[in-house]
DNA sequence: ACGAATGTAACACGACTGTGCTAAAAAGGG
DNA sequence: CCCTTTTTAGCACAGTCGTGTTACATTCGT
Protein backbone atom coordinates (compact mmCIF):
# COMPACT_ATOMS: atom_id res chain seq x y z
CA UNK A 1 0.00 0.00 0.00
CA UNK A 2 1.68 3.64 1.16
CA UNK A 3 4.92 4.39 1.57
CA UNK A 4 5.56 2.91 4.95
CA UNK A 5 7.71 4.85 7.27
CA UNK A 6 8.50 4.15 10.60
CA UNK A 7 6.83 6.49 12.78
CA UNK A 8 9.13 6.09 15.56
CA UNK A 9 11.86 7.35 13.57
CA UNK A 10 10.09 10.04 12.37
CA UNK A 11 9.09 11.00 15.90
CA UNK A 12 12.67 11.47 16.50
CA UNK A 13 13.25 13.45 13.90
CA UNK A 14 10.49 15.73 14.76
CA UNK A 15 11.79 16.08 18.09
CA UNK A 16 15.02 16.44 17.26
CA UNK A 17 13.29 19.62 15.38
CA UNK A 18 11.61 20.67 18.44
CA UNK A 19 15.43 20.59 20.07
CA UNK A 20 16.36 22.83 17.65
CA UNK A 21 14.05 25.34 18.00
CA UNK A 22 14.18 25.22 21.63
CA UNK A 23 18.05 25.44 22.03
CA UNK A 24 17.52 28.62 19.44
CA UNK A 25 14.79 30.39 20.26
CA UNK A 26 13.41 29.30 23.76
CA UNK A 27 11.00 26.90 24.83
CA UNK A 28 8.07 29.94 23.95
CA UNK A 29 8.31 29.29 20.61
CA UNK A 30 8.03 25.91 20.19
CA UNK A 31 4.89 25.56 18.83
CA UNK A 32 3.42 22.93 16.19
CA UNK A 33 3.96 25.32 13.56
CA UNK A 34 7.65 26.50 14.12
CA UNK A 35 8.80 23.02 15.08
CA UNK A 36 6.87 21.77 11.34
CA UNK A 37 8.76 24.50 10.05
CA UNK A 38 12.20 23.32 11.25
CA UNK A 39 11.48 19.90 10.42
CA UNK A 40 10.61 20.78 6.81
CA UNK A 41 7.08 19.81 6.82
CA UNK A 42 3.47 20.79 6.97
CA UNK A 43 1.72 22.02 10.19
CA UNK A 44 -0.62 18.79 9.45
CA UNK A 45 2.00 16.23 8.93
CA UNK A 46 3.53 16.71 12.09
CA UNK A 47 -0.06 16.74 14.02
CA UNK A 48 -0.11 12.97 12.33
CA UNK A 49 2.71 11.79 14.15
CA UNK A 50 1.42 13.54 17.35
CA UNK A 51 -1.96 14.13 18.80
CA UNK A 52 -1.38 17.73 20.65
CA UNK A 53 1.43 19.77 21.48
CA UNK A 54 1.82 18.65 24.94
CA UNK A 55 2.28 14.78 23.35
CA UNK A 56 4.86 16.54 21.53
CA UNK A 57 6.67 17.86 24.22
CA UNK A 58 6.83 15.48 26.46
CA UNK A 59 8.20 12.66 23.46
CA UNK A 60 10.75 15.42 23.23
CA UNK A 61 11.91 15.29 26.53
CA UNK A 62 11.11 11.23 26.80
CA UNK A 63 13.90 10.98 23.86
CA UNK A 64 16.24 13.48 25.89
CA UNK A 65 16.00 11.12 29.11
CA UNK A 66 16.12 8.04 26.23
CA UNK A 67 19.03 9.25 24.42
CA UNK A 68 21.12 9.89 28.46
CA UNK A 69 20.07 6.71 29.46
CA UNK A 70 21.19 4.37 27.00
CA UNK A 71 24.55 6.06 26.29
CA UNK A 72 25.12 5.19 29.44
CA UNK A 73 23.63 1.95 29.93
CA UNK A 74 26.16 1.61 26.29
CA UNK A 75 29.23 1.91 28.46
CA UNK A 76 31.54 -0.83 28.95
CA UNK A 77 34.75 0.16 31.05
CA UNK A 78 37.50 -1.13 31.78
CA UNK A 79 39.93 -0.28 34.54
CA UNK A 80 39.92 0.76 37.69
CA UNK A 81 37.24 1.56 39.91
CA UNK A 82 37.99 4.75 39.78
CA UNK A 83 39.13 5.26 36.16
CA UNK A 84 35.27 3.64 35.57
CA UNK A 85 33.62 5.94 37.95
CA UNK A 86 35.30 8.94 36.04
CA UNK A 87 34.46 7.17 32.65
CA UNK A 88 31.10 6.80 33.50
CA UNK A 89 30.02 10.56 35.33
CA UNK A 90 31.72 12.25 31.96
CA UNK A 91 29.15 10.50 30.13
CA UNK A 92 26.65 12.27 32.14
CA UNK A 93 27.99 15.85 31.39
CA UNK A 94 27.38 17.68 28.84
CA UNK A 95 31.05 17.68 27.74
CA UNK A 96 31.19 17.91 23.84
CA UNK A 97 28.41 19.95 21.80
CA UNK A 98 25.97 16.78 21.58
CA UNK A 99 25.50 17.14 24.81
CA UNK A 100 25.44 20.51 25.56
CA UNK A 101 22.47 20.60 23.15
CA UNK A 102 20.97 17.89 25.26
CA UNK A 103 21.55 19.39 28.69
CA UNK A 104 20.22 23.01 26.91
CA UNK A 105 16.70 21.48 25.98
CA UNK A 106 16.82 19.52 29.16
CA UNK A 107 17.14 22.45 30.96
CA UNK A 108 14.53 24.48 29.25
CA UNK A 109 12.42 21.08 30.23
CA UNK A 110 13.02 21.26 33.46
CA UNK A 111 12.08 24.59 33.97
CA UNK A 112 8.48 23.79 32.10
CA UNK A 113 7.95 21.10 34.13
CA UNK A 114 8.73 23.01 37.55
CA UNK A 115 5.90 25.00 36.21
CA UNK A 116 3.22 21.65 36.12
CA UNK A 117 3.23 21.84 40.09
CA UNK A 118 2.50 18.42 41.07
CA UNK A 119 2.60 15.10 38.75
CA UNK A 120 2.55 16.27 34.95
CA UNK A 121 3.92 13.86 32.52
CA UNK A 122 7.02 16.02 31.99
CA UNK A 123 7.61 16.29 35.54
CA UNK A 124 7.94 12.17 35.68
CA UNK A 125 10.45 12.26 33.07
CA UNK A 126 12.23 14.47 35.03
CA UNK A 127 12.10 12.49 38.30
CA UNK A 128 13.31 9.18 36.33
CA UNK A 129 16.56 11.01 34.70
CA UNK A 130 17.02 12.51 38.64
CA UNK A 131 16.61 9.26 40.46
CA UNK A 132 18.94 7.64 38.11
CA UNK A 133 21.68 9.39 38.03
CA UNK A 134 21.43 9.24 41.79
CA UNK A 135 21.61 5.65 41.85
CA UNK A 136 24.14 6.13 39.33
CA UNK A 137 26.55 7.94 41.80
CA UNK A 138 25.67 5.25 44.67
CA UNK A 139 26.80 2.57 42.39
CA UNK A 140 29.91 3.77 41.46
CA UNK A 141 31.06 4.96 44.96
CA UNK A 142 29.79 1.74 45.75
CA UNK A 143 31.95 -0.23 43.52
CA UNK A 144 34.87 2.32 45.15
CA UNK A 145 34.05 0.84 48.42
CA UNK A 146 34.01 -2.82 47.60
CA UNK A 147 37.25 -2.34 45.49
CA UNK A 148 38.82 -0.57 48.99
CA UNK A 149 39.37 2.33 47.31
CA UNK A 150 37.51 4.67 50.15
CA UNK A 151 39.09 6.43 53.41
CA UNK A 152 37.32 4.63 56.42
CA UNK A 153 34.33 6.05 57.51
CA UNK A 154 32.86 7.85 54.75
CA UNK A 155 28.94 8.04 54.33
CA UNK A 156 28.10 6.70 51.41
CA UNK A 157 24.52 7.53 51.27
CA UNK A 158 25.63 11.32 52.43
CA UNK A 159 28.25 10.92 49.68
CA UNK A 160 26.32 9.72 46.81
CA UNK A 161 24.43 13.14 47.17
CA UNK A 162 27.14 15.11 47.18
CA UNK A 163 28.25 13.39 44.45
CA UNK A 164 24.63 13.93 42.78
CA UNK A 165 24.31 17.45 43.41
CA UNK A 166 28.50 18.60 42.07
CA UNK A 167 27.33 16.86 38.97
CA UNK A 168 24.29 18.56 37.85
CA UNK A 169 26.01 21.78 39.09
CA UNK A 170 29.12 21.38 37.26
CA UNK A 171 26.04 20.63 34.19
CA UNK A 172 24.27 23.55 34.80
CA UNK A 173 27.70 26.16 35.05
CA UNK A 174 28.89 24.61 31.86
CA UNK A 175 25.71 25.86 30.40
CA UNK A 176 25.05 28.96 31.68
CA UNK A 177 28.85 30.31 31.23
CA UNK A 178 31.18 27.63 28.86
CA UNK A 179 33.85 29.88 28.50
CA UNK A 180 34.75 29.48 32.03
CA UNK A 181 33.63 26.24 32.41
CA UNK A 182 35.30 24.09 30.29
CA UNK A 183 34.98 20.47 29.58
CA UNK A 184 38.81 19.96 30.65
CA UNK A 185 38.31 22.13 33.74
CA UNK A 186 35.00 19.91 34.41
CA UNK A 187 37.18 16.93 34.48
CA UNK A 188 39.72 18.55 36.22
CA UNK A 189 36.88 19.24 38.80
CA UNK A 190 35.39 15.67 38.82
CA UNK A 191 38.77 14.07 39.42
CA UNK A 192 39.75 15.89 42.32
CA UNK A 193 37.00 15.73 43.84
CA UNK A 194 36.83 12.04 43.32
CA UNK A 195 40.20 11.67 44.56
CA UNK A 196 39.37 13.66 48.47
CA UNK A 197 37.24 10.72 48.86
CA UNK A 198 39.90 8.00 48.08
CA UNK A 199 42.20 6.63 50.80
CA UNK B 1 -1.73 66.55 39.35
CA UNK B 2 -2.84 63.18 39.27
CA UNK B 3 -2.32 60.51 42.02
CA UNK B 4 1.14 60.15 42.55
CA UNK B 5 2.52 56.79 42.62
CA UNK B 6 5.62 55.28 42.99
CA UNK B 7 6.30 53.33 39.62
CA UNK B 8 9.43 51.10 40.88
CA UNK B 9 7.11 49.86 43.59
CA UNK B 10 3.94 49.46 41.26
CA UNK B 11 7.10 47.82 38.88
CA UNK B 12 7.89 45.41 41.27
CA UNK B 13 4.35 44.44 42.48
CA UNK B 14 3.51 43.92 38.52
CA UNK B 15 6.76 41.50 38.53
CA UNK B 16 5.75 39.97 41.36
CA UNK B 17 2.67 39.21 39.93
CA UNK B 18 4.62 37.61 36.66
CA UNK B 19 6.56 35.47 39.30
CA UNK B 20 3.32 33.79 40.43
CA UNK B 21 2.34 33.45 36.64
CA UNK B 22 5.73 31.69 35.88
CA UNK B 23 5.67 29.22 38.96
CA UNK B 24 2.42 28.46 38.19
CA UNK B 25 1.92 28.19 35.07
CA UNK B 26 5.63 28.36 33.26
CA UNK B 27 7.77 31.19 31.25
CA UNK B 28 5.42 30.12 28.21
CA UNK B 29 1.50 31.36 30.20
CA UNK B 30 3.68 35.16 30.89
CA UNK B 31 2.09 37.20 28.99
CA UNK B 32 1.14 41.03 29.15
CA UNK B 33 -2.78 39.89 29.66
CA UNK B 34 -2.06 37.21 32.15
CA UNK B 35 0.55 39.30 34.14
CA UNK B 36 -1.82 41.71 34.37
CA UNK B 37 -4.83 39.67 35.70
CA UNK B 38 -2.85 38.10 37.83
CA UNK B 39 -1.79 41.56 39.29
CA UNK B 40 -5.27 42.90 39.47
CA UNK B 41 -4.70 45.39 36.62
CA UNK B 42 -5.96 45.93 33.35
CA UNK B 43 -3.44 44.88 30.59
CA UNK B 44 -3.59 48.40 29.49
CA UNK B 45 -2.48 49.21 32.89
CA UNK B 46 1.09 47.19 33.06
CA UNK B 47 1.68 48.70 30.04
CA UNK B 48 1.83 52.38 31.27
CA UNK B 49 4.67 50.95 33.29
CA UNK B 50 6.85 48.54 30.99
CA UNK B 51 7.19 49.14 27.38
CA UNK B 52 6.92 45.71 26.15
CA UNK B 53 6.66 42.28 27.20
CA UNK B 54 10.55 41.82 26.88
CA UNK B 55 10.92 44.76 29.43
CA UNK B 56 8.89 43.07 31.96
CA UNK B 57 10.88 39.51 31.40
CA UNK B 58 13.82 41.60 32.18
CA UNK B 59 12.68 43.58 35.00
CA UNK B 60 11.39 40.58 36.62
CA UNK B 61 14.79 38.64 36.12
CA UNK B 62 16.78 41.73 37.52
CA UNK B 63 14.36 41.65 40.70
CA UNK B 64 15.29 38.48 41.47
CA UNK B 65 18.96 39.38 40.96
CA UNK B 66 18.59 42.19 43.31
CA UNK B 67 16.60 40.15 45.66
CA UNK B 68 19.15 37.93 45.98
CA UNK B 69 21.64 40.39 46.52
CA UNK B 70 20.36 42.79 48.68
CA UNK B 71 19.66 39.71 51.19
CA UNK B 72 23.53 38.57 50.80
CA UNK B 73 24.42 41.94 51.50
CA UNK B 74 22.16 41.97 54.33
CA UNK B 75 23.67 39.83 56.13
CA UNK B 76 26.15 40.85 59.56
CA UNK B 77 27.12 37.42 61.08
CA UNK B 78 28.81 37.03 64.18
CA UNK B 79 31.03 33.77 64.85
CA UNK B 80 33.80 31.68 63.52
CA UNK B 81 34.74 32.27 59.93
CA UNK B 82 33.11 28.84 59.59
CA UNK B 83 29.75 29.46 60.88
CA UNK B 84 30.07 33.00 59.22
CA UNK B 85 30.61 31.03 55.67
CA UNK B 86 27.51 28.18 56.33
CA UNK B 87 25.83 31.47 57.30
CA UNK B 88 26.31 33.20 53.80
CA UNK B 89 25.96 29.85 51.71
CA UNK B 90 22.40 29.28 53.33
CA UNK B 91 21.39 32.42 52.01
CA UNK B 92 22.11 31.32 49.01
CA UNK B 93 20.09 28.19 49.11
CA UNK B 94 16.66 28.18 48.79
CA UNK B 95 15.74 26.84 51.85
CA UNK B 96 12.27 28.46 52.90
CA UNK B 97 9.19 29.28 50.58
CA UNK B 98 10.27 32.47 49.68
CA UNK B 99 13.84 31.54 48.35
CA UNK B 100 12.19 28.86 47.03
CA UNK B 101 9.76 30.62 44.62
CA UNK B 102 12.71 32.73 43.82
CA UNK B 103 14.60 29.84 42.69
CA UNK B 104 11.69 28.33 40.68
CA UNK B 105 11.79 31.80 38.54
CA UNK B 106 15.47 32.03 38.64
CA UNK B 107 15.04 28.76 37.03
CA UNK B 108 12.71 29.54 34.14
CA UNK B 109 14.80 32.61 33.21
CA UNK B 110 18.12 30.73 33.00
CA UNK B 111 16.55 28.31 30.38
CA UNK B 112 14.77 31.09 28.58
CA UNK B 113 18.05 33.22 28.96
CA UNK B 114 19.57 29.74 27.23
CA UNK B 115 18.05 30.53 24.15
CA UNK B 116 18.99 34.67 23.80
CA UNK B 117 22.20 32.60 22.53
CA UNK B 118 25.05 35.07 23.26
CA UNK B 119 24.20 38.49 24.95
CA UNK B 120 20.31 39.41 25.39
CA UNK B 121 19.28 41.44 28.26
CA UNK B 122 18.47 37.97 30.10
CA UNK B 123 21.96 36.94 30.00
CA UNK B 124 23.79 39.27 31.69
CA UNK B 125 21.72 39.30 34.41
CA UNK B 126 22.57 35.80 35.03
CA UNK B 127 25.81 35.67 34.67
CA UNK B 128 26.01 38.62 37.07
CA UNK B 129 24.45 36.66 39.77
CA UNK B 130 26.50 33.86 38.66
CA UNK B 131 29.86 35.83 39.25
CA UNK B 132 28.60 37.17 42.15
CA UNK B 133 28.05 33.53 43.72
CA UNK B 134 31.85 32.55 42.39
CA UNK B 135 32.91 35.29 44.04
CA UNK B 136 31.55 35.26 47.29
CA UNK B 137 32.32 31.42 47.64
CA UNK B 138 36.09 32.68 46.76
CA UNK B 139 35.60 35.21 49.58
CA UNK B 140 34.43 32.94 52.13
CA UNK B 141 36.67 30.24 51.23
CA UNK B 142 39.74 32.86 51.77
CA UNK B 143 38.19 34.12 54.73
CA UNK B 144 39.18 30.66 56.02
CA UNK B 145 42.10 30.43 54.30
CA UNK B 146 43.61 33.66 56.84
CA UNK B 147 41.89 32.10 59.29
CA UNK B 148 43.87 29.49 59.67
CA UNK B 149 41.36 27.11 59.50
CA UNK B 150 41.64 24.73 56.33
CA UNK B 151 43.87 22.16 55.37
CA UNK B 152 47.32 22.96 53.82
CA UNK B 153 47.62 22.60 50.51
CA UNK B 154 44.09 23.80 49.50
CA UNK B 155 43.60 24.98 45.76
CA UNK B 156 41.57 28.09 47.03
CA UNK B 157 40.88 28.44 43.01
CA UNK B 158 39.71 24.88 42.79
CA UNK B 159 37.75 24.63 46.03
CA UNK B 160 35.64 27.80 45.29
CA UNK B 161 34.73 26.50 41.86
CA UNK B 162 34.15 22.59 43.08
CA UNK B 163 31.24 24.70 46.53
CA UNK B 164 30.18 26.87 44.21
CA UNK B 165 28.79 23.99 41.93
CA UNK B 166 27.54 21.89 44.91
CA UNK B 167 25.92 25.17 45.80
CA UNK B 168 24.45 25.35 42.40
CA UNK B 169 23.96 21.44 42.44
CA UNK B 170 21.81 21.23 45.56
CA UNK B 171 19.45 24.50 44.79
CA UNK B 172 18.24 22.59 41.96
CA UNK B 173 17.93 19.31 43.86
CA UNK B 174 15.91 21.14 46.39
CA UNK B 175 13.63 22.80 42.88
CA UNK B 176 13.28 19.12 41.50
CA UNK B 177 12.99 17.41 44.38
CA UNK B 178 11.98 18.78 47.49
CA UNK B 179 10.65 15.60 49.14
CA UNK B 180 14.41 14.17 49.22
CA UNK B 181 16.59 17.63 49.42
CA UNK B 182 14.83 18.91 52.10
CA UNK B 183 16.32 22.05 53.75
CA UNK B 184 17.71 20.47 56.64
CA UNK B 185 19.62 17.67 54.78
CA UNK B 186 21.05 20.46 52.37
CA UNK B 187 22.25 22.06 55.15
CA UNK B 188 23.73 18.75 56.54
CA UNK B 189 25.51 18.12 53.40
CA UNK B 190 26.87 21.75 52.83
CA UNK B 191 28.05 21.81 56.30
CA UNK B 192 29.99 18.07 55.45
CA UNK B 193 31.21 19.61 52.63
CA UNK B 194 32.55 22.13 54.43
CA UNK B 195 34.07 20.12 57.39
CA UNK B 196 36.21 18.35 54.66
CA UNK B 197 37.98 21.62 53.97
CA UNK B 198 38.74 22.13 57.84
CA UNK B 199 42.25 21.57 59.16
C1' DA C 1 -13.35 75.02 41.53
C1' DC C 2 -11.01 74.63 37.62
C1' DG C 3 -7.70 72.71 34.56
C1' DA C 4 -3.61 70.30 33.63
C1' DA C 5 -0.85 66.47 34.41
C1' DT C 6 -0.97 61.60 35.25
C1' DG C 7 -2.71 57.20 35.70
C1' DT C 8 -6.17 53.65 33.95
C1' DA C 9 -9.09 51.34 30.96
C1' DA C 10 -10.67 49.96 26.62
C1' DC C 11 -10.72 48.93 21.89
C1' DA C 12 -8.68 47.69 17.24
C1' DC C 13 -5.54 45.50 14.42
C1' DG C 14 -2.88 41.89 12.36
C1' DA C 15 -0.43 37.94 13.49
C1' DC C 16 -0.05 33.70 15.71
C1' DT C 17 -1.77 29.85 18.53
C1' DG C 18 -3.83 24.70 18.99
C1' DT C 19 -6.76 21.67 17.02
C1' DG C 20 -10.65 19.50 14.39
C1' DC C 21 -11.74 18.28 9.84
C1' DT C 22 -11.42 17.35 4.87
C1' DA C 23 -9.35 16.80 0.50
C1' DA C 24 -5.38 15.56 -2.15
C1' DA C 25 -1.29 12.86 -3.00
C1' DA C 26 1.67 8.93 -2.88
C1' DA C 27 2.81 4.16 -3.42
C1' DG C 28 3.03 -0.92 -3.28
C1' DG C 29 -0.09 -5.38 -3.92
C1' DG C 30 -3.50 -7.34 -6.99
C1' DC D 1 -3.19 -0.41 -14.46
C1' DC D 2 -5.94 0.37 -10.61
C1' DC D 3 -7.42 0.35 -6.04
C1' DT D 4 -6.74 0.62 -1.14
C1' DT D 5 -4.30 2.26 2.54
C1' DT D 6 -1.12 5.42 4.48
C1' DT D 7 0.72 9.71 4.48
C1' DT D 8 0.67 14.75 3.58
C1' DA D 9 -1.21 19.19 2.84
C1' DG D 10 -4.54 22.48 3.59
C1' DC D 11 -8.33 25.10 5.43
C1' DA D 12 -11.44 26.76 9.22
C1' DC D 13 -12.46 28.00 13.67
C1' DA D 14 -12.17 30.21 18.02
C1' DG D 15 -8.98 31.92 21.03
C1' DT D 16 -4.81 34.57 22.50
C1' DC D 17 -0.92 37.09 21.57
C1' DG D 18 1.73 41.95 21.46
C1' DT D 19 1.11 46.48 20.71
C1' DG D 20 -0.59 51.17 18.92
C1' DT D 21 -4.01 54.37 19.72
C1' DT D 22 -7.75 56.60 21.91
C1' DA D 23 -10.90 57.88 25.34
C1' DC D 24 -11.90 58.11 30.38
C1' DA D 25 -10.95 58.74 35.40
C1' DT D 26 -8.40 60.53 38.96
C1' DT D 27 -6.15 63.92 41.56
C1' DC D 28 -3.23 67.68 43.00
C1' DG D 29 -1.45 72.65 42.33
C1' DT D 30 -3.28 76.80 41.54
Amino acid sequence: MPKIVDHDVRREEIAQALWRVVRRDGVRAASVRTVAAEAGWSPGAVRYYFPDQEGLLSFAMDLVARRVDQRISALDVKGSALTIALRYLEEALPLDAERRAEFDVWLAFMAQAQAESGAGALHGHVDAVHDGLRRLCESLLRSLSEAGSLREGLDLRREAELLHALIDGLALHSAIQPGRTTPARIRQLLRHHLETLLA
